[in-house]
DNA sequence: AGATTTAAAGAGTTTAAACTCTTTTTATTG
DNA sequence: CAATAAAAAGAGTTTAAACTCTTTAAATCT
């Protein structure tokens, strides 16, 4: 739209593609369940219970959704809460032991590692897309560390310093 | 809902997880795109045009969706098109030798495989999320076969019957 | 030239994720 | 026991992908 500048290659309309926020593996709210999972393993004890606005403001993920994600994680065990005033959220025995892929599967369902790049329906080893056998191969790695890593591990690479929760 | 079942572990209700399509790394036209594309690079010649009606029904995708994933493909030079009767879309010196990685940057715009699996903003190698080294290597791994393979490569994996467009 | 066939384009609807606002419940504390 | 603080729950709105329907443009064929 700059006047002078000729039509460079993308730059024609472009009929199908919009402006794209994510399109990603996982959900949004598995990273803010994740997220607020390893900072409450962390921070979060029976004697310094984290409240929610403090969550949603030192990890800037929207306050109310928020309450959502962590009711499921309460209600699944992953995490203790208690109400009223001084009350919070915080690590019980569980919390730290949980696989990555316990959280997952509450926010995006047990079949996320099931689907195929090209999403047709009975795509599988012996039934193969022409993407099948690479995706798989990222796919299972990913599914992988999703199982082995728990919220422990995660936590002890944050407090060092090595990995980061925000930002 | 059986009745007698007691409730199991997951069936208590869910506030956050609703019934997903597909939470998956990338969309579903990026498929629709690439099936059809490798479609015509299979059978679409200028002495043989399919039309759009033909490839909705062979590869099972809606047929005015379709019809505008095969124009951002036509307009891109992936391949062509030609109205009226006896119209339809071809295989052109280009379509053989396009890198999938440029169907997908139509598709899904070219920031795909820049996303953290957390969705934090500024997530790189030098200030990683917990997760940055697993999904890079997933991704990257995705990244080399999206670039190194062409339509071209496709087509041999389905005409010899290794590979599959539908189903 | 007019009818026909096909792609291209326009303009909507639908669905689910993501987000917001309000009300209710439960615990604490003065 | 009343006020307060916090999680839990309910009920919406917004956004973008996915899909549908209609109209227009361009080519062919009689």
């Amino acid at each position: 739209m700059s006047g002078i500048s000729p039509s460079s290659d993308f730059s024609q309309p472009t009929t199908i593609q919009k402006q794209r926020y994510f399109c990603a593996m996982f959900s949004k709210t598995f990273g803010y369940a994740l997220r607020a999972a390893t900072y409450i393993a962390i921070h979060g004890t029976e004697g310094n219970k984290i409240a929610l606005s403090d969550l949603s403001k030192n990890l800037d993920i929207p306050h109310h959704f928020l309450g959502k994600v962590m009711q499921d994680l309460v209600r699944h065990g992953i995490l203790d809460s208690i109400k009223g005033p001084h009350g919070g959220f915080f690590a019980n025995p569980k919390t730290a032991h949980t696989p990555l892929l316990e959280i997952l599967e509450i926010t995006d369902g047990s079949l996320v590692f099931n689907h195929c790049a090209l999403n047709i329906k009975r795509c599988n080893a012996a039934n193969p897309c022409p993407l099948h056998h690479d995706f798989a191969a990222c796919r299972d790695g990913m599914l992988k560390a999703m199982s082995e890593k728990t919220l422990g591990n995660l936590t002890t690479g944050v407090v060092d310093g090595d990995t980061f929760l925000v930002r």
